[in-house]
DNA sequence: ACCCAGGTGGCCC
DNA sequence: GGGCCACATGGG
């Protein structure tokens, strides 16, 4: 049995839903190639405040012009801004997000080359790099992290602030404070860590 | 005609 | 550090 109340919730929510696998979320199967890691990490970025469908109606457009890897994206945007803009627009705040998305693009494709070798980088540093840029925050920077590089940093997000809540684990909303509870409640396992965010977020939207 | 959705930055105090 | 607002779409 678990000996904590955060590892104990983690078996109740596979007990009650079973393994999440890739049914949280489309864009977000647990990613195996380089380029569907791409799409994780687009994603993450379109998915801010936007129902989720729209925001694959923002991908769907990306894929219909070709322009779903952080390269073709980087190149469409020093082009042409506009045209990112319009083809991300049903996932709303697209102005701001076709910024985001170049800012991003240009950091990991000049500053570390591509995917590989940001695999490589060191997680600390990493994270910070990665907030010091524009429309990155936490909860963005640590979905890329562990969903799309593999990282073992918890993400903590409306639903997880919502559970802690109502299962009255602290009534803390802060981001690094909750991230800091989980992470030190659970095994460092970006595996275990994918797997409860998404059970988190089936629960919350099960719930509702 | 509202209200909401897996956020972030900028401003104010 | 916390409170408030802008950013925008598609669906219920």
């Amino acid at each position: 049995m678990a000996k904590n109340k955060i590892s104990g919730l983690y078996q109740k929510l596979r007990a009650k839903y079973g393994h999440p696998k890739g049914q949280w979320i489309l864009w977000c199967k647990r990613p195996k190639t380089d380029k569907e890691r791409e799409e994780v990490i687009i994603g993450a970025i379109l998915t801010q405040r936007a129902n989720w469908r729209n925001a694959e109606l923002a991908l769907a457009n990306l894929k219909k012009e070709r322009m779903k890897s952080l390269k073709d994206i980087y190149k469409l945007g020093l082009k042409n801004k506009k045209k990112l803009a319009l083809l991300i627009r049903p996932s709303g705040f697209y102005r701001q997000k076709a910024g985001y998305l170049f800012g991003l693009t240009e950091f990991i494709l000049k500053k570390y080359g591509g995917l590989k070798m940001i695999k490589k980088a060191e997680l600390g540093k990493l994270r910070e790099e990665l907030l010091n840029l524009k429309g990155i925050g936490p909860e963005t920077a640590d979905s890329i992290l562990l969903y799309g590089l593999d990282k073992p940093v918890f993400v903590i997000d409306e639903y997880t602030r919502r559970l802690a809540q109502k299962r009255r684990l602290t009534k803390n909303r802060d981001y690094h404070f909750l991230q800091a509870l989980f992470e030190k409640n659970l095994k460092k396992d970006h595996r275990l860590y994918q797997d409860f965010h998404a059970l988190i977020v089936i629960d919350g939207k099960n719930s509702k």
